[in-house]
RNA sequence: UGCCAAAUAGUAUAAUGGAUAUUACGAAAGCCUCCGAAGCCUUUGAUAGCGGUUCGAUUCCGCUUUUGGCAACCA
């Protein structure tokens, strides 16, 4: 394929300097639109208005000398207004056909030589992960696959974020009513138990809160210092100016959170959290035994969840160890004179001529603030793995923090801060709006994984093809089908937009779904099985002489040698959604060469053995493109 | 108030500045004596608004509207 459109490039540009005396043009291919002959499209509207000619008359010269100096890569060409459409002989198309069966590199790239890190999903280890966190792990196991398919070496890396004030929220909710209940004990995953008690926490906070509030009220301010009251009041103004007024919503919701935000601290739960947090990080022995027991417990669940949806990582990360990190660089930034110290000693940067405003980097008490931290790390990535390039996959919501982040590490002259990318994403909202931990209105990913499963078994019951499978082949069947299902949904849309998940609404299974792409790959499987019983031959020898190909074989044909330029494209954009589209247009493809040919009682010899190699290399396509989506290919389903 | 993103049929989605705007769900009709009908095949319907650049704009540039997010010594 590629082969095909260098080849047609360079003979365009000889026509070009042959014809018309214009050298370094740039050559533009295109993809045939499905509706039109050939597969090949170069337009000749920019050329022509530099030679001031007819688009047409421009594109029939030209067709016509490639015709005649490139016969044996042209067929013959045709003419739209501009648009100048190449039909490629087919005995090129064969010969790549061969060369790609042959290719025992099928969707691996050629080295790059170069490292890349995939930081995802980094969760907190306060609570179970949840459906935004499967956008997030999809995203990132998919990118490292695909990254890994063009050729980079990945590393795919966890930073845990398994300390700070919400850790201790569920480790004191714990303490006060965890009866020293165990996840054996209460027979629950580490992970959602821990997570019961961050709800618990925000419970009992709730009612703690709500007298403060009621007070506050009643302007009756006289529990706070005066120090807080001059900023509780004007919160106060606020909500009750904009109460009633439905155009400033938005103003009274913030107000609103603002104030519960300030009055909390004031909660005596909310002190004795702050407490524990300054323990541990005096790294008081009980307090540090804790945490340590119920990290554990989160990470046996975690452990769990990764395994359940195939994904795995090669280096963690633990916060714990990095949050200290960074302040030797703010040292050195203040040497550089990239930072600035004020009097309170806090340390910033200025950053409004990239539109950023001004950033503190270290507080005035010589404490870390997030950034601090996350330069020391991106410097001990460097240094662990020598990588070239870094991506970040994080929510939409810290595309300023990241912003930032690459910027500084672009002014201290990082070697890596060229290579660096926030894959940004789109949150995942409820149709009634946000999820929110806190209030336990989440999509649990756990749930999620036994729904779709469950989905999956009624439906394969329903088509009732799976009677000579063990259970524990129809298990993992199940398994396939339901997650793949769920990959797919969160995979094929553009990073960028928030998808927003109606629970009634179920995941899709056909059409534009995996399963339906699962589907045609066990067809493929299927014809390939029988082939071998009728011991039928299909090496190249034997159909070299059949190219009266079907439309739908053609087409069929030039879609899946397209493939390494797909892994490029899907890499280049790190966008799985390139991929999760092509494997349903090669589905979709197959499907539709399958009714309109058919394979064993093919016209030809040469024909049928063509159809079975076509069929075999579908085969490998398909399942080598839904590995890169993280999506197994069953043979039977 | 600033900055960023999104806005495409009833719903969901796609389109390096190119052709009659993709695909699916939904709805309506047809196709299993023949390799797997989770299929195939017809039909249906959309670029938020106004202007600009261009031979050509969903795409680029202004302005407007709507929805999110960020702008915190939270992560």
């Amino acid at each position: 394929m590629l082969y095909i459109e260098n080849k047609l490039q360079i003979a365009l540009a000889h026509a070009i300097k042959s014809l018309y005396q214009v050298e370094n043009t740039e050559i533009i291919l295109q993809p045939t639109r499905k509706e039109f002959k050939g597969s090949h499209t170069f337009v000749t509207f920019n050329l022509s208005k530099k030679l001031q000619k007819n688009p047409e008359t421009t594109a029939n010269e030209i067709g016509v000398f490639l015709l005649e100096n490139n016969s044996d890569l042209v067929e013959k060409f045709e003419i739209v207004k501009g648009f100048l459409n190449f039909t490629i002989t087919n005995k090129v198309w064969l010969q790549l056909f061969i060369d790609a069966q042959n290719d025992t590199n099928l969707g691996k790239n050629p080295s790059k030589n170069s490292r890349v890190m995939v930081e995802y999903p980094s969760p907190n280890t306060n609570k179970p992960l949840h459906l935004g966190h499967l956008r997030n792990i999809f995203l990132g196991d998919s990118v490292s696959r695909i990254l890994s398919a063009d050729g980079y070496e990945v590393i795919k890396a966890n930073l845990v974020n398994d300390r700070g004030i919400h850790i201790c929220k569920s480790m004191l909710a714990y303490q006060k009513f965890g009866h020293n209940e165990t996840p054996e004990t209460a027979q629950i995953k580490g992970d959602h138990l821990i997570g019961k008690y961050y709800v618990e926490f925000e419970k009992q906070l709730r009612k703690q809160l709500e007298p403060l509030m009621q007070k506050i009220e009643n302007n009756d301010f006289s529990d706070f210092s005066d120090e807080h009251q001059i900023k509780i009041k004007p919160l106060v103004t606020q909500i009750n100016k904009s109460k009633d007024n439905l155009k400033e919503q938005k103003k009274y919701n913030d107000a609103k959170s603002d104030l519960k935000q300030l009055v909390q601290n004031y909660t005596s739960l909310m002190r004795e959290a702050q407490e524990m947090l300054q323990k541990w990080e005096k790294n008081d022995t009980l307090t540090k035994a804790l945490w340590t027991k119920m990290n554990g417990w989160v990470y046996q669940g975690f452990d769990e969840t990764y395994r359940n949806l195939g994904v795995s990582f090669d280096k963690f990360y633990y916060e714990s160890n990095t949050y200290l990190l960074g302040k030797d660089i703010v040292e050195e930034g203040l040497k550089k004179n990239i930072f600035y110290q004020k009097e309170d000693n806090s340390v910033w940067i200025d950053l409004v001529n990239e539109k950023l405003d001004h950033k503190l980097v270290l507080r005035g008490d010589g404490t870390s603030v997030y950034v601090t931290q996350d330069l020391g790390t991106a410097d001990l990535k460097y240094k662990d793995f020598n990588i070239q390039k870094s991506i970040y996959v994080i929510g939409n919501e810290q595309e300023y923090h990241c912003q930032v982040l690459f910027k500084i590490l672009q002014k201290l002259e990082r070697p890596y801060a060229q290579g660096l990318h926030h894959l940004s994403y789109g949150m995942i909202e409820l149709p009634e709006g946000r999820m929110k931990s806190r209030e336990g209105n989440v999509i649990d990913a756990d749930e999620m994984i036994v729904e779709m499963k469950d989905v999956a078994e009624k439906k394969c019951k329903e088509f009732g093809r799976i009677e000579g499978l063990s259970e524990n082949e129809k298990q993992n069947l199940f398994n396939q089908i339901g997650l793949g299902a769920l990959k797919y949904f969160l995979l094929k849309i553009d990073p960028k937009k928030k998808i927003i998940f109606n629970p009634e609404e179920s995941v899709e299974f056909n059409g534009d779904a995996a399963p339906f792409i699962q589907y045609n790959h066990a067809r493929t499987c299927s014809i390939m099985r029988k082939a071998k019983e009728l011991n039928l031959l299909f090496s190249a020898e034997n159909y070299q002489n059949y190219t009266n190909w079907h439309e739908s074989e053609q087409y069929l044909l030039e879609l899946l040698l397209s493939f390494p330029k797909q892994i490029t494209e899907a890499a280049h954009s790190y966008s799985p959604s390139v991929l999760a589209q092509y494997s349903y247009d090669i589905a979709k493809s197959y499907s539709k060469f399958f009714t309109e040919c058919s394979i064993f009682q093919a016209e030809t010899e040469s024909a049928k053995s063509f159809r079975i190699a076509l069929s075999d290399f579908t085969q490998k396509t398909l399942e080598k493109s839904l590995y890169l989506l993280g999506i197994e290919s069953p043979q039977k389903m």
